[in-house]
DNA sequence: ATGGTTGAGAATCAA
């Protein structure tokens, strides 16, 4: 089972790049963050000339919003709201794993948190970690139902030195600051997460996601950081078969500032 | 220290 998360950044300008990476990854299910359109307004039948029939959508209008594509057939679809806001920032299907019993995947779109990292100061980034700390608190609870869970997502937090282009320089930068990083880990922590990507490539190597669209060129300068992410329970850990950042579609005509995450689960 | 870009949707707001 292939696994493929990206944040698309308007899936509706983005069309043609999905149809690319669904031809190019043939990923089973594909969760997209960052879709910024209503549901009524979603692209209609994209992904089904490629047999991804079944999908969940949750938008909402200009901002945010999750979507799952997918070519197996759905058992469950879901979503849900946070901190008490209608933001549309998590959907998650249960569908029927090789091996014949379900497996659940969370899709997030975790708020970025604004520019100045204090929660006093700054009610986007005392959001982000109320919405890390709900989340901590959800998946305590969830995982006595399952054992079986992957989580993906944008994130939006960077939680290893390796996961930016300088962790001394962006320690007081939201997305990696340590009051971030460690709201994250309450998160990992909460279901004994297993990193998927960083099972596969070790933590002293630099890896990134995310590049900024303002980097006069954003693969020489290489000003990266990893917002995205794909864990799975502890279950599923010896079923992983691989993972991997598909950097190349961040060199796509017009692209996306994220590029796709995938992991491959043998079950 | 600053400013740099993109998308949504109609002036800025969010990232």
């Amino acid at each position: 089972m292939r696994i493929c998360t990206w944040n698309v950044n308007s899936v509706r300008i983005h069309v043609g790049h999905v149809e690319r990476l669904l031809e190019e990854q043939q990923p089973d299910l594909l969760c997209l963050q960052e879709i910024k359109v209503v549901n009524e307004l979603f692209p209609s039948g994209l992904g089904e000339a490629l047999g991804y029939n079944h999908r969940l959508i949750h938008g909402q209008k200009a901002y945010h919003g999750v979507a799952i594509l997918s070519r197996l057939p759905l058992i469950a679809s879901e979503t849900r709201h946070w901190c008490g806001k209608e933001d549309a920032r998590h959907a998650w299907v249960t569908v029927e794993a090789g091996d014949g019993k379900p497996l659940e995947l969370h899709n997030f779109y975790v708020p970025s948190g604004g520019d100045v990292p204090d929660p006093e100061e700054n009610e986007k980034f005392a959001h982000k970690l109320q919405f890390l700390d709900e989340m901590a608190a959800w998946f305590a609870e969830r995982r006595k139902k399952s054992n079986r869970f992957v989580l993906v997502g944008d994130l939006n937090v960077a939680p290893l030195e390796s996961d930016v282009w300088s962790h001394k320089q962006l320690l007081k930068v939201v997305s990696h600051t340590p009051v971030e990083v460690e709201a994250l880990t309450r998160v990992y922590d909460s279901h004994d997460w297993v990193d998927a990507v960083r099972n596969f490539i070790p933590a002293e190597q630099p890896l990134f996601s995310w590049w900024s669209y303002r980097a006069r060129d954003w693969e020489l300068s290489d000003r990266g950081r990893r917002l995205d992410h794909i864990w799975v329970t502890p279950a599923l850990k010896s079923a992983l078969g691989a993972a991997e950042v598909v950097k190349a579609v961040r060199g796509w005509e017009k692209p996306s500032d994220h590029a796709p995450v995938i992991v491959e689960l043998d079950l």
